[in-house]
DNA sequence: AGAGAAATTGCAGACACTGCAATCTTGCAT
DNA sequence: ATGCAAGATTGCAGTGTCTGCAATTTCTCT
């Protein structure tokens, strides 16, 4: 399907692209409360009802890279040989997308000025963040043979997150003044060493 | 103002928990989407414009507890000796939390079902808990004179509250077997310790 | 070329939420 | 007690998101 996906898919894709690149400029200019659909709808040059088909919400235009992110992450994770204890696998998974991260951190910037600057899609963004932590608790049980039920693999799942949450958001603050990649490494071995030395 | 916050207090605090009941009552009988704000200000004999007045959003009745919750997390931390390190401080501080919770589990468990089942409930209450990381790390930062755009007290935070979310969904999801505050105990301790074992 | 599937659109409507202005209730000072 | 000021309640009209439905247009495949 990659070669030849078809005129109909390139230009669903390229619809959706359309809409995608509109509604960040339109957000930019006058805000993600100042842009209505129907704004975003005649600048991309649908209608609004159309607008529905692509996007559950406008909130989701704004994160719509989330979902190949969190593909990202699990095939990341499956990937990592069997043999790898938990923690490690995680770290090496969480690095390469922080890697990506880093490689698109002009749109990466541009989104995060829109979620930072509207509730409704900082709450959308961390219910989605929430999914991930499902998925990545799941991998992780089945790579450690428990149920993702279990207390363990959530914790790691959800701490892991934390890692990558606190490190984006320092990195974004600071001006990206060190590599994310970087401050992810040391988050995750901070995490491995203990909070012992903070503990007594 | 304890002693006698005046008729015009007590009669708002009084029409304040009839919402919230008479809210939380009807979600359970039709399911929150099932339920408009004017079939709930009609139960609680007030207008609809009247409900606005009261709760921001229709979430909001659901989260009720949300912001007294994090008075008592901040209060606790800061009740902490100085002495004390960051992530004891912590540990003890979500202790008594877990303990409330704990108490209140009749209320906790019929509020968490609605927030299981429904995305936008879940969504708020994941934003809320996000103000409460940023509450926190700013005591934390406090406690440990850095800035709070750290990395440490926001890694802290996030992890913290990673224990208790954690902790939460696994005695939910278990019907309550172990006690909630043993299992935020048994998180904290294994953070403290680290995932080094997990990691080669 | 034509049948069938999929995409686009318009329309009507449900519902959350807001600002404004009018009305009613409560607290307080005289 | 009475009247005034502040606060609470309400109605109303309006905006904007999002949905279902049915009609129409656009692609795909034979």
């Amino acid at each position: 399907m990659n070669p030849a996906p078809g005129l109909r898919e390139r230009k669903k894709l390229k619809t959706r692209q359309r809409i995608e690149a509109t509604a960040l400029k339109l957000f930019d200019a006058h805000g993600f409360d100042g842009t209505t659909v129907e704004a975003i709808a005649d600048a991309a040059e649908i209608s609004p009802r159309t607008f529905f088909h692509y996007f559950g919400t406008k909130e989701d235009v704004v994160l719509a890279d989330y979902a190949s992110r969190l593909e990202r992450i699990v095939d990341q994770l499956q990937q990592q040989p069997a043999s790898e204890p938990p923690w490690a696998a995680l770290r090496a998974s969480f690095l390469v997308v922080a890697a990506d991260y880093d490689a698109e951190r002009d749109s990466l910037i541009r989104r995060f000025s829109v979620i930072a600057a509207t509730p409704s899609v900082y709450a959308r963004s961390l219910q989605l963040q929430a999914g991930w932590e499902d998925a990545v608790a799941a991998a992780l049980a089945e790579r450690m043979s428990c149920r993702s039920s279990e207390l363990q693999p959530r914790l790691l799942a959800s701490c892991a997150l934390s890692v990558i949450r606190s490190s984006l958001q320092h990195w974004i603050f600071t001006g990206q003044e060190s590599s994310l990649p970087s401050l992810v490494e040391t988050g995750f071995d901070q995490l491995a060493a203990g909070f012992e030395k903070l503990s007594k």
